[in-house]
DNA sequence: ATAATGTCTTTTATCGTGAAAAAACATTTT
DNA sequence: AAAATGTTTTTTCACGATAAAAGACATTAT
């Protein structure tokens, strides 16, 4: 087995999702853009719809001859990426703790462990090292770093340099920039999720990251822009990991980014420069708290 | 052929230069550490330099029985790792002109070119990729972002904001820290350089990288430390490139590291964000000039 | 003529494999 | 006993091979 078609199988699974909505699919070119794969692979999920009667293919004619029943679907284990699959395994690994900081990572083992091959997590440690955790002993083993206080401390001190800074260039933006729109947007977003918190005070960490990664582009640097990633990543994992006052958290934060999407409204940059603070602090302060005090980072 | 044994032939040419110097080798754990090298390789190098007669060898007592000639050596070739190989063989490529910003990278067609695998392309892209000018499409082929004006001036914009705090963090360091004795070291050397301009003005690349990798350090923030791997990467190949007034430009550039040495030294906050900004300003200058103007960037 | 479909080619993603290098273990020497 | 040497096992690094996916080219339909 040395390729899985989990492309397909994910593209598959959303053209199912398309087909409630209409009586016939578009041409293969645009189902191609429209699922983000080429056309080679809108061949293969047409014809297999075809195979499972799903709909009728004839050159352009493609119409829908029923409704997609749950077991048309594949299972959505099947559809993750290998890189997604090792990044999980990994992440649960290291934050299940037993992680200490200075631990060996061997690929061959972690390999073995996931059921993968050893390029695939060779590549997968190579883009994971950019995220400060770990780091590679020259013809030998990577050394895990571990996820410290004095990493978390780090990590928000770049993210307060770059936010503050992408926030002061954002209220700069001209009046007609599509930006404001995108805000107004995500303002709205907002406000839906404070009167909903109750149901679905989960479905932040999604808005969080969309709203941060706007004010981020406003910076117009790559380098700011990228390094949102590392920011997310740690976020995301944290979110998953950190459920304690999950909802008050939350509630909290959706306060203070409205707050600080009125003042990047009102373009007073000290307005601005001081709800993009008081934001940052109140979330470093949030990743602090989750971290495990009891091993001490130590630096050199 | 599988891998290639450059490790073993760098670290048997060192050896080779260590041996002019005494009449007997240390033990091996001890060469081990020395050359950087694990002990099976330092086993394999004493096993040459028993055959070539260079040595005699027997259990602990490793003499020397003749100077290495010159074709004892390796050639310097062969002892390069593949990594380094793929970078040059990028780095030209890129610099050499037609290599316009937008244009395709093939992994395929580049591991023909430089004849090696294509794993050791992929791991290298993927590598360089957080230089920020090449980007990945998902399942697809990479996008040269191009080594364009944007780009040196979002490198020299995070490298300001970095470095300004680095050297503000510097100055605040206490009296009995080591970084005091190592500056001076550097001061001295800089001194020196400046004497010997004529004769080795080219000299002043890796003073500036070691001069500028300590002030970082001084901010204890591991993304700081690391982004110096861009700078640093740019700049290696800038100056292979751009000769243009290489000598005088050194001599300012030793003149503005002297007086930002001498900032330091006093503490004086002020004075070191004066000296420092300086410096980057004139080193921005540099690196902007060097940049063909022909291909003007375009931001979305 | 443009845009779709049908077909063929190239590239990417991933694995298993084997040599180089590291690391672990066993034995000897000081 | 500590530290070296001798020996064996593991891991890393790099390759070629192969299926999945993308992309290019040829043909047909509007």
């Amino acid at each position: 087995m040395s390729k899985s078609n989990n492309v397909y199988k994910d593209a598959y699974n959303r053209c199912l999702r398309l087909l409630g909505e209409t009586r016939s699919l578009p041409s293969e070119p645009e189902l191609g853009t429209l699922l983000g794969v080429s056309r080679t692979t809108v061949r293969s999920i047409l014809s297999r719809m075809e195979e499972t009667g799903l709909i009728a293919w004839n050159k352009r004619a493609k119409t829908v001859l029923r409704d997609p029943s749950p077991d048309d679907f594949f299972p959505e284990e099947e559809t993750d990426t290998l890189a997604e699959i090792i990044e999980r395994s990994f992440m649960r690994r290291l934050l299940a703790g037993g992680a200490e900081a200075g631990m060996q990572i061997n690929e061959l083992e972690l390999a073995r462990e996931i059921g993968v091959g050893t390029t695939s997590v060779r590549e997968f440690l190579i883009r994971f090292s950019r995220f400060g955790l770990i780091e590679k002993r020259r013809n030998s083993h990577w050394v895990l770093k571990g996820f410290t206080r004095a990493f978390a401390l780090e990590l928000t001190e770049i993210r307060e340099m770059f936010e503050l800074r992408s926030a002061a260039a954002f209220a700069a933006l001209p009046q007609d920039s599509a930006v404001w729109a995108d805000l107004d947007r995500l303002e709205s977003e907002h406000r839906q999720l404070a009167n909903e918190i109750a149901m679905r005070f989960n479905a932040f960490s999604e808005l969080d990251e969309r709203f941060h990664r706007l004010i981020h582009r406003a910076s117009r640097n790559r380098f700011i822009v990228d390094f949102y990633d590392v920011i997310a990543m740690i976020f995301h994992y944290h979110y998953q990991w950190n459920k304690a006052q999950e909802r008050e958290r939350n509630e909290v934060a959706i306060g203070e980014h409205l707050a600080y999407i009125e003042a990047l409204k009102s373009r007073d940059l000290g307005k601005v420069d001081a709800a993009c603070r008081k934001h940052l602090k109140s979330a470093r302060q949030t990743l602090l708290t989750s971290i495990p005090e009891s091993r001490q980072s130590q630096k050199p």
